[in-house]
This record gives structure tokens, sequence and C-alpha cells, in this order.
DNA sequence: CGCCTGCTGGCACTGGGTGTCAGCTAGGCA
DNA sequence: TGCCTAGCTGACACCCAGTGCCAGCAGGCG
């Protein structure tokens, strides 16, 4: 056996990162196409020239294939945080990790499509969902340990993410409703200061 | 065809009701004995007496046993909401429908089990937040009602709905850890605070 | 009594997901 | 160069959730 640890891209990797690219475009056409639910493994695999068994060696459920190039790894998400300077307000370092894994878009009519089929298509939101609970288990200790000890730390922190989370989501409801007509950021904040308290008064006002 | 709108509690209703409360009592035994996943509906039907169809004509997907009486409806709290009284601060509002929906718990320990169950089996999880998705839309329209008119007022009301809602859940998962050793109340009411600003009354002396 | 309505079981079927096995191929090693 | 094995693959047989359809039976009513 050799060691997991150690990055070996041979022809074996590179093949399979092939064969799940190719899986992966093939489907999400025909989702689009034909609608997610209508669409069937059976198609996807006649297409992509596999075997029904092999699809399932590369996505553990059909809404993987949506949900895996969509929502972000856990892991990833919490090495992006640690990476927020280690002062910064917890809000905004999460607000930073988020958008800091958001690349370029190069087909956005696409984005908006694919966006519709997973509010609208209930296992996959379900799915998202759970995806999203995995994030609680990676970011919550990082948050913990940013905003110190204290009773009751775990919930609290659990609760920023959470929340953090829940209005990312319908940050992404109310950005896909109006057509993307102002960058997710922009509800995103909208969204969190909707829950905040009001500003205490401010001792230093802009000028 | 009658009016679907006028209660005629026949003979016919009756028995509908005692079947789907034998139902769920002999599933739930299952569930807690077997576990959620291990237990499939061709072993429920046969301990209810019932055939698999009719199975289905009681409860759309196996997680509905579970949940349809641990979920609240989405209606049912509009109505608790819409009873409280107007100028109530909306997320004491809140608050206080969606706690006063809780009933009497005659066996403390069985409703421990089934609240791990539902935390630690994915699939009812998923489901149980498809329905929280269902609170959204009955209960952001009275939050924006009594929020008053405003910009991104939809968006805003949704967001603390969200925030309520994903607080009750992580109230939730804190008080099974816990083993219910404090009321949810006081799980709830403090990932609310974590999540809101400090309160602007007075600055908190640094302890 | 006869009629309609709505529930019921039985059956066949679709579709997602898994276990198993035999065959193939990349790549290490002698 | 040729063997060996690890990891991939397709094929087949399953399991189980959920649905459509149909024939039969029981409650409610004129």
């Amino acid at each position: 056996m050799q060691a997991a640890d150690d990055a070996r891209p041979g022809l074996w990797a590179r093949s399979r990162q092939r064969a799940y690219d190719e899986i992966t475009e093939v489907a999400m056409d025909l989702f689009l196409a034909n609608g997610f639910a209508q669409t069937t493994i059976d198609e996807i695999v006649a297409v992509a020239g596999i075997s029904r068994r092999s699809f399932f060696r590369y996505f553990g459920t059909k809404e993987d294939v949506v949900l895996d190039h969509f929502i972000a790894d856990g892991a990833v998400l919490r090495a992006a945080l640690e990476r927020r300077p280690d002062g910064e307000d917890i809000w905004a370092a999460l607000r930073g990790a988020v958008f800091s894994l958001a690349g370029e878009v190069p087909d956005e009519e696409r984005l908006l499509a694919v966006s519709r089929m997973m509010y609208e298509t209930p296992s996959l939101r379900a799915r998202s969902m759970e995806k999203h609970l995995h994030w609680y288990d990676h970011l919550a200790p990082e948050v913990e340990r940013r905003l110190g000890a204290g009773a009751g730390g775990k919930l609290r922190a659990r609760a920023i993410v959470g929340c953090v989370v829940t209005c990312l989501d319908l940050a992404g409801e109310a950005w896909l409703q109006d057509g993307a007509a102002a960058p997710l950021e922009t509800y995103f904040d909208a969204a969190l200061n909707a829950i905040r308290r009001p500003l205490p008064t401010r001792p230093s006002p802009p000028g």
C-alpha cells in the first residue's frame, strides 16, 4: 500500500479525473436540458459511455454530480478561514473566507440555470443543506478559537456559522430571483444586517 | 363531492385517524429498536397488519412517519405567530410562536431517543430541513407585515425566520448533547444572543 | 335495496443504490 | 522481459423506496 498523503498524479489519477469531469459535463447537460428528476442514471451512463456501476464509483448519489462542483468542501472553507488575519471580526472573517472561494464565472447564463435547478429541486436543496451541515463541524472549532474561551462557546460558534450559512443560502435565493441583478455579496450583507441588532452609536462617524 | 372545508368526523375519518396513529406507533417502536435505516417498510406493514400500498396512502415517505409528529406544520406555526400581539418585537414574537406549540412530554426518555435518531440519521435531518424551508414561506409574509414596508423587506424577513429556525435547530442539537440538562428555550436564547449584536444599552466591561 | 364514494390489497413497474465477481490494465520489481 | 498485484471496470443480481393501476369491499345516502 502506498502512503495516501503522498500526492502522486499518475496516469491513473489523471484518467480518473478525466472520467469524472466528463461524467459531470454530460450529466449537467442532461439535467439542464431535461430537468434533474426527469434524467435517469441510465441515460447519463449511456451518453457517457460507462457502466451504471462505475457511475456510483465516482458519485455517491445523483445529487452529488450537481453539488460536488457547487458546494465548497468543508475542509477547503476552513483553510480559507484560517488564512484570515487573526484579529479580524469573526463575521468579517467568515464573509471573507466564503467569498474568497468564489472563482471566475465563464458562463453566467449557465450558472443561473444551475442555481435555479438547485433551488427548485427539493432533493438537491436537501442534500445541499446536508453538505452545509458539514461546514459547521469544520468551521465552528476555528470560530470558537477566535472567539476565545467562554461558557457555551461551542453553541455560540455553531450559531454564528449557522447564521452565516443560512444568510448565504437566502442571499443566493434572492440573487437568483433578481436574475443576478447585483452581486451575491450585496444580498448576503443585506441578510446579515437584517438579523443583527442595529449598530450602536458609532464613536467615529465616516466623514 | 363534499365541501372539503366542512369538518365531518364520521366513522371513516375516525377509523383513518386510528390507523394513522397505530402505524406511527408501530413504526416508531421499530425505528427506536432497530434503527431508522435498518427498518424497512415491509417490516412496518407486516407488524401493523396493513398492505405496503396503504402505508404510502398515509405517509408520503418513510421519513414522514417520524417528522409528521415532530416538525410542526407551517400553517400551524403561522397561526401561532398571528396570535402574538401586534406590537411585540419580531424576535420575541417568533420565539413565542415556536415555543407555544411545544406540548406536554409524557416520556422524556423517548423524546430524547427520537431526537437522537433525528440528528443522527442524514435522511431524516435532510427532510426535516426541507420542512423547515416550508416554514419560511408561511412565516416570512407575516414577519414582513410586522416589520412594515421597506427596501429588501422580503429578504430581510426570510433572513430573520431563517436565523430563528437555524438557532432552533442548533439549540436542539446542544440540548440533546447535554441530555436535556436545561430546557430547550435556554439553548435557543443562548444561540440567538450569540448572533445578535451585544445590546447597545451599556458598554460591557471587559471581564 | 341499489348506487356512489372512498378506502383497501395485490400486482407490476420504475429508479436509485449496493455487493459481488471475474476480467483488464498500469506500474513496480526482479 | 515477464510476472505480480493493486486498482479500475462492466455485468449481473440484488434490495428497497415509491407510484400507477385495477378489482374488490365497506360506509353513507336516497
